[in-house]
Order: C-alpha cells, then sequence, then structure tokens
DNA sequence: ACCTTACAATTAGTATCCTAATTATTTAAC
DNA sequence: GTTAAATAATTAGGATACTAATTGTAAGGT
C-alpha cells in the first residue's frame, strides 16, 4: 500500500471509530439517558473536581460555544449545576449533583466494560505505538493550525 | 501507563484528532466551499463514479438520513446533481457536475498535502501498526454493535 | 392477482460541533 | 481615575451526525 493510500485509510478508519463509538455508546447508555460527550463530561468533573465552562472545554478539547450546550442538556437534566463563584464574577463554575454522581457511577462502569471489550485482541505494544501515532498527528495539527491562523 | 489509562488516552487522542481534522481542512478550504464531509464524498464519487445514496452512504460510513442533508447542500452548491436511473425507481444516482470536478480536483491536492504535513516525522511502520489497530477496533466495534443491536 | 414484507430516500427531532459576534466583567495602560 | 483591550460565557447561524418514522416502490409469498 502506498503511503498516500495508508494515511487516507489511517484518517477515514478514525472517522468512522469515532462515529460508531458514539452510537454505540449512546445505544448503550440510553436508559441512563447520557451522551458520549455529556459522560466524558461528568467523568472530567469526578476527575478534577469543580472547574469553570472554560477549564471544562479544555479538558474536553472542546469549543466553549459547544459546551455551553452540552451543559444546557445537562442541567436539564439535573446532572450539574452552574453556579457563580466569590471570584470573578464572569466565570462560573461546574458542581456535578447527587443525581449526577450516581449516574456517572453507572456510567463509568459501562465506559470501562465497553473500551476493555473494543481493544481485545490488540496487543498492548500496538495500541502504545497507536497512541504515539496519535500524539504525534495532534501535535502536527496543533502547529499547522497555528501556522494557518496566522496567514 | 496502566491498560485502562492507555485506552481512555487513545480514544480521547482520536476524537480530538477528528475535531480538528475537521475545523483546519474547513479553514483551509473555505475558499472553496467546502467541507470535510463534502470533500470526501466528491472524492469517493471520483473514484467509484456514478453511485446510488445508499452506496455512497455505505462507502463514506454515514447513515444515509446524514447524507441527504450533504448533498442537499452539495447540490445547492452545484457541485452534484440527483437523477432518477433507468431501472429501480426509488433509487437516486448522484452525478458529479462539471463545477463539482473542477472543486474536486483543486481540493484533492489541499487534502493530500494536509495529510502529508500530519504524518511528518512518523516512522511508516508505525502508521502500519495504527492503520491496524483501527481496523481491529472498527471490527470489534462492529460485533460488539451487532451484539447489541440483538439484545 | 393481491397482499405482505422489504427497501431507498426523505422528514422529524435531537445532539454535537464549529466560527463569528455580542454582552458583561476584568485587567492593563496611560 | 479613566479608557482601551482582553476575557468568560452566551447567542446566532450553519454543518455533521444519529435514530425513528414516513412515503413510494419493488420483491416475495400465497
Amino acid at each position: 500500500m502506498s503511503r498516500h493510500t495508508l494515511n487516507e485509510r489511517l484518517f477515514d478508519e478514525m472517522s468512522a471509530f469515532n462515529r460508531r463509538l458514539r452510537a454505540l455508546f449512546d445505544l448503550r447508555a440510553r436508559e441512563t439517558g447520557l451522551t458520549l460527550t455529556r459522560a466524558r463530561a461528568l467523568f472530567a468533573l469526578g476527575r478534577r473536581g469543580v472547574l469553570s465552562q472554560k477549564d471544562l472545554a479544555e479538558e474536553l478539547e472542546i469549543e466553549t460555544p459547544t459546551l455551553v450546550r452540552v451543559l444546557d442538556g445537562m442541567e436539564k437534566q439535573n446532572l450539574i449545576e452552574r453556579r457563580a463563584g466569590d471570584g470573578d464574577r464572569r466565570v462560573k463554575e461546574i458542581h456535578v449533583t447527587p443525581d449526577g454522581e450516581v449516574v456517572s457511577r453507572d456510567v463509568q462502569d459501562l465506559a470501562r466494560s465497553l473500551r476493555n471489550r473494543l481493544v481485545e485482541g490488540i496487543a498492548e505494544e500496538d495500541l502504545d505505538t497507536a497512541l504515539h501515532v496519535l500524539l504525534q498527528l495532534n501535535r502536527n495539527l496543533a502547529v499547522s493550525s497555528a501556522e494557518e491562523q496566522k496567514a
């Protein structure tokens, strides 16, 4: 396979993987009402504690306007609350509600089980190589984006 | 790094890569009016010739209702035409217009150049390993999806 | 020949995701 | 102390993406 075709297939397989992962996750988690992105938000808050919207968006690597809509939905589901802090009045702090913590716990098990299922039959060293490829791809992407913004 | 963390980071890096790739591609291609998904549709039609919507959706690995909206936009841009065929009247054939062919050619160079830029500094054997990991991940996903549909 | 089932495309509803612009607030410069 | 620039969150507009339901057409069974 030419290098060109290899690249093309790699990128196509990655985008297909993401679409399918989201669809399967949403299907499995439908009873909890969680979608993949909302779940990732809950997991991030579980790891990091209370975060501002800007910091949570950074953690999830999505833009802040995108996060606004995700949080709107989660608020409606009573999974999180936005609160004003003591400091900067522009900043809102995101807190997980007790309901949110219960759902988060349930879905972490589901997520872990799904991830384990997906990597079956794949050598750990190959996963590690794949991760390093992804990290380098993302670094190159960041560099290219920065160059394009300057143009 | 634990295997669990490895998996989590791999999946997160892949989803971030996809979002950023789309954003950068759309930024670079904005003058042509093409988005990444529309570009992929044009490329697929260039490779395979006239296709039905069902076949094109399969080639792109997206659902047919999604493709309907993508094609609606491309039709509006005069990049493609939907035509009835001689056979089954349910089926519509997708043809690239002369304008579409011009744009397709322009954007293929951009896409290739971007892909080459992104894989700089990555050994070909590592790319190959990554591709095989993705193929296995996608196979496992398909199996899990099939199992879940039966449930 | 007729009816049931299956199929291709579309519509509806919803979620995620982006960029650009706006608003309220904070910070920095003078 | 005042003003300009920067920042956090929101809104607007648009694209991609899914699932479920609907419509028109084709195929299979009786």
